[in-house]
DNA sequence: TTTATATATGAACAGATATTCATATAGATA
DNA sequence: TATCTATATGAATATCTGTTCATATATAAA
């Protein structure tokens, strides 16, 4: 493969740092299979409502999860397939 | 997917937190294919030779890189072909 | 319309991280 | 041995990042 170009390398980097944080790890991880509210999301992991919508938002920006609003609440989902791929390849590695 | 524990959850951010790293991002890039020395690698990625030997330490550290010497120099090579198909994940997503 | 619930957000703070600079180490060569 | 080249490393610094706390907003329910 070539040299990436700079701009795309920083793309790249961009995009695994939001998959090295813990917090982020997890609502993705609780969002691989179904799609979840913030408070069930905020209930199944172990982190403040606060921390996660902060979280929610960076994941948001940067287009990772999509969502809508029912009533009170808004139901968060993952963006792609992509992202349970990095997600699962990431699990994986960290198997061995 | 079921819920990962607190360790796995630590484990797979601290790996994707390597690659979130321009320069990280860099030095993976100009081994993906070859060995290359340090020398090397400062001369193709455009980052100081510290920067580069403290970057490596760190994918070292990680086990993302092994090396050996030979005479003066000491070479790089991508540890296993996960890091690879990480690195090839990352950069499709970012293509689109 | 008052109250309760769900979510978001800004400020402040603490901790982590990457670069630079200076220098150390080690092997090679003169 | 003295010197040159390749690499590593520690300290200092600046920047970035994530959490908490307090509070705002918005919808729903009473």
């Amino acid at each position: 493969m070539e040299l990436l170009d700079d701009d795309k390398t920083i793309d790249m980097a961009e995009l695994f740092k939001i998959f090295g944080d813990s917090t982020r790890i997890k609502i993705i991880n609780v969002l691989l299979d179904n799609e979840l509210c913030v408070c069930e999301i905020t209930n199944k992991i172990n982190v403040s409502q606060s921390a996660v919508s902060h979280q929610l938002r960076i994941l948001k920006t940067a287009k990772l999860v999509k969502y809508y609003k029912k009533g009170n609440c808004i139901y968060y989902s993952l963006a792609d397939d992509h992202v349970k791929k990095i997600f699962m390849l990431g699990s994986e590695h960290t198997n061995e």
